[in-house]
RNA sequence: UGCCUGAUAGUAUAAUGGUAGUACGACGGUUUUUGGUACCGUUUGUCUAGGUUCGAAUCCUGGUCGGGCAACCA
C-alpha cells in the first residue's frame, strides 16, 4: 500500500528511532483531545497522524482526554469524540484521561517542592503576569519565591485540603525568572478551583495546568512519540524539564503544522460561538467543519482519511484549498454512490405523441463505475415529466446540448425527444415545454440511429416524490475570516443554505438508506438528513459534481 | 524590541550536495446515454544578496517576509 511514497518527517524520526533501537523497537503515541468541544478537520488531521503512525509501525494509540480544566469540560465531549474516533476508522488500545492521574500528579508535584523545585506563590494573576516581566526584561522573584521546602509542603497540602478560595494561592515550578523563554519563567503547576470535574466530582479542588499534566501523562503512558502542533514549541523545554527533574520516561515532543481550510474558521472557541449564536444548527450542522458536520453533510470516513493523507505533513503554516476536499469525496461517491434522478427546479414536459394515462416502466443500473452496475431500480415513465429549468433555453447559445426549440436531447434512460414548442404565463415565465419522442430510441434498443449530444435527468410527474433538499455553500464569503478585520461573523456567507422545499424525486428514493450517498445525476451527491422522515424526506447535498459547462455569457455578473 | 520557528508552481508536498518531481487547481483534447467519470496533453516554482563547492533547493553568513511565545486555557 505505502509504494513509494516518501517519508513525512515524523515517519523519519520514528524509523531513525527504530534503527536505533530506542523503546526497544516499540511505537506509542496518544491522541489527546480537551473534551470542551466537537472534534473538527483539523483534529482529523492529528488523529490519522497518530494513529498511522502507530499502525505503520506496529505500534499503538491510546486515546487520552486532556481533562486538567473542569469549568470547560463535558461528558457529552467525550462522548462526542469518541463516536467521531471510531467513525473516522481508529482503535484506541485505551481510553484514558488526564484526571486518571490526579494522585500520581500530586505525588510528582510533591517530589518537586522536596527538590526545591517547586512553591506556593500568595500573589494574584496579575502581580505574577507582571512579575514575569516582558520578552525583554527579566522577572522579578517575589518573597514566596523563598519559602521553605517545608512551608511549601504545608500550604501545598492545605491547598489540596481546600482551605484557601480559588485564586488565593498557586503551585509553582522555580525555574528561571530571566529565561529568554517566557514559558520557564516558573510557570504554574497548580491552581485552585473549586469546581465539579465531569469524572473525579468534588474529589479535588487543585487541579493541574497542562504542562504540569500533558508530559507527565505521556511520561505515565511511556508514549514514545507525542505529536502535537507547532504552538506547543516553545513548550518543549518545560515538557524536557519536567520529565527530567522528575526522572521519569522520557517520552519526546514532536511538532507539525496544524490544517488552516479556507472559507471556514476551526477554532474550539468560533466554533462555539457559531453555535451557540445559532448561525448554524448545532456542532453538526453540515456546514460546520466538525467531524459530525461532514458526516452529517455526507462525507465518509475514507474520503476524509484521503484527504488528511493528501495534505501532507510538515512545518511550514498551511492553509489547504477545500477544493482538495471535494476531491476526495468525489473520487470517494463516485465510485460508490446510486445514481438516482432528482429534479430539484421544475419546470413540466409534455410529450405530447405519447399516450396520456400510459405508464411503462424503465430499468437503470445503480453505479455505472462499477461492473455489473449494481443492479438497478425501476422508473416509471409517462407523457408528463419533470424537468431541470435550465435544461431549456428560449434563446439557446450555440454549444448548449440540451433543448431549446427545434433541439433534441436524450432522457436518460429513456427516449429522445425533440423540443417543439413551449408554453408561458402572463408574466412571460416558461411553464410547460412540448416535445415528440422517438419511439425506435428507447434505451438498450435503440433503432432510431439517431445521434444526440445531451442527456438530461426527468422524473415521471404522477410518478415523483417530493422532498425537501438543502444545498449548502461555504460558511463564508473570503478565504480566511480570522485575518479579516473586525468579527470574523461579519463574514459568513448568507447564501450558505439554501432549502428548496419542492423538489421532484423518483419514487423508489422513499426506500433511500440513512447513511448512504446518492448521486442526485448531474446536481451532484447527496445524502438523507437526520430530520427526514417517511412523510418528509430530507436530502443534504454533500457536494456539487465537477461542473466544466460554462455558458458563453456569464450568467451574473462576478467581481 | 527579545526568544523560538519556518520559507520549493495558484495551493499543498517531495527531492537528505548530483536531471527540481507528484497531487489538487487552471487550460486544451479523446471517450461518454451524467457538460460527471476515465484517458491524454499544456501551464506555472527553489524569498533575497553574498560565500563554500567541479556541482547548492539542500551547507555557511547577512537581509526580507510569515507564524508562535508575556492565560490561574489546552
Amino acid at each position: 500500500m505505502s509504494e513509494e511514497r516518501s517519508l513525512n518527517f515524523l515517519e523519519e524520526i520514528v524509523e531513525e528511532d527504530l534503527a536505533a533501537g530506542k523503546n526497544n523497537g516499540h511505537v506509542l503515541t496518544r491522541f489527546p483531545p480537551e473534551p470542551n468541544g466537537y472534534l473538527h478537520i483539523g483534529h482529523a488531521k492529528s488523529i490519522c497522524l497518530n494513529f498511522g503512525l502507530a499502525q505503520r509501525y506496529g505500534g499503538q494509540t491510546n486515546l487520552r482526554f486532556d481533562d486538567t480544566n473542569p469549568s470547560k469540560e463535558e461528558t457529552e465531549y467525550v462522548d462526542s469524540i469518541k463516536a467521531d474516533v471510531k467513525w473516522l476508522g481508529f482503535e484506541w488500545a485505551n481510553e484514558l484521561y488526564a484526571s486518571d492521574y490526579f494522585d500520581k500528579l500530586y505525588e510528582f508535584a510533591v517530589a518537586l517542592i522536596k527538590k526545591g523545585l517547586a512553591y506556593v506563590d500568595d500573589s494574584t494573576a496579575e502581580e505574577i503576569a507582571s512579575q514575569k516581566g516582558t520578552p525583554t526584561e527579566a522577572g522579578t522573584p517575589n518573597q514566596y519565591r523563598s519559602r521553605s521546602i517545608e512551608e511549601n509542603l504545608q500550604l501545598f497540602a492545605d491547598m489540596k485540603a481546600g482551605k484557601y478560595p480559588d485564586g488565593a494561592k498557586v503551585l509553582r515550578a522555580k525555574i528561571d525568572l530571566a529565561s529568554p523563554n517566557m514559558l520557564m519563567r516558573d510557570p504554574l503547576m497548580y491552581r485552585i478551583k473549586h469546581t465539579h470535574h465531569h469524572r473525579t466530582g468534588d474529589k479535588w479542588c487543585i487541579y493541574p495546568m497542562y504542562d504540569f499534566a500533558h508530559g507527565e501523562s505521556d511520561a505515565i503512558e511511556e508514549i514514545t512519540h507525542s505529536v502535537c502542533t507547532l504552538e506547543f514549541v516553545s513548550h518543549r523545554d518545560l515538557y524536557n524539564w519536567f520529565i527530567e527533574k522528575l526522572e521519569i520516561f522520557p517520552s519526546k515532543q514532536y511538532e507539525f503544522a496544524r490544517l488552516n481550510l479556507n472559507y471556514t474558521v476551526m477554532s474550539k472557541r468560533k466554533l462555539l460561538q457559531l453555535v451557540e449564536e445559532k448561525f448554524v444548527d448545532g456542532w453538526d450542522d453540515p456546514r460546520m467543519p466538525t467531524i459530525s458536520g461532514l458526516r452529517r453533510r455526507g462525507y465518509t470516513p475514507g474520503s476524509i482519511r484521503e484527504f488528511c493523507e493528501r495534505i501532507g505533513v510538515a512545518k511550514r503554516e498551511n492553509m489547504i484549498d477545500v477544493g482538495l476536499l471535494e476531491f476526495c469525496i468525489r473520487e470517494d461517491l463516485n465510485k460508490t454512490a446510486w445514481r438516482r434522478m432528482a429534479v430539484l427546479d421544475p419546470i413540466k414536459m409534455v410529450i405530447t405523441n405519447y399516450p396520456g394515462g400510459q405508464t411503462e416502466t424503465l430499468f437503470s443500473e445503480n453505479n455505472p463505475e462499477v461492473e455489473g452496475g449494481e443492479g438497478g431500480r425501476d422508473i416509471p415513465f409517462s407523457n408528463e415529466l419533470w424537468i431541470e429549468r435550465d435544461d431549456f433555453m428560449e434563446e439557446p447559445p450555440k454549444k448548449f446540448f440540451r433543448l431549446g426549440v427545434g433541439l433534441m436531447v436524450r432522457l436518460k434512460s429513456a427516449y429522445i425527444v425533440k423540443c417543439d414548442s413551449f408554453v408561458k404565463d402572463a408574466d412571460g415565465n416558461v411553464t410547460e415545454i412540448h416535445c415528440t419522442y422517438i419511439p425506435e430510441s428507447k434505451s438498450q434498443n435503440d433503432t432510431s440511429g439517431i445521434h444526440v449530444k445531451g442527456t438530461i435527468h426527468w422524473v415521471s410527474v404522477s410518478h415523483a416524490i417530493t422532498a425537501e433538499v438543502r444545498l449548502y455553500d461555504r460558511l463564508f464569503k473570503v478565504e480566511d475570516p480570522s485575518n479579516e478585520d473586525g468579527d470574523f461573523k461579519e463574514y459568513i456567507n448568507p447564501d450558505s443554505l439554501q432549502v428548496l422545499t419542492q423538489a421532484y424525486i423518483e419514487p423508489d428514493m422513499a426506500t433511500a438508506i440513512p447513511g448512504k450517498g446518492y448521486q442526485f445525476m448531474r446536481k451532484g451527491y447527496f445524502t438523507l438528513d437526520k430530520n427526514s422522515t417517511a412523510d418528509k424526506l430530507v436530502f443534504n447535498r454533500t457536494v456539487t459534481l465537477k461542473d466544466s459547462w460554462k455558458a458563453p455569457q456569464p450568467p451574473k455578473g462576478g467581481a
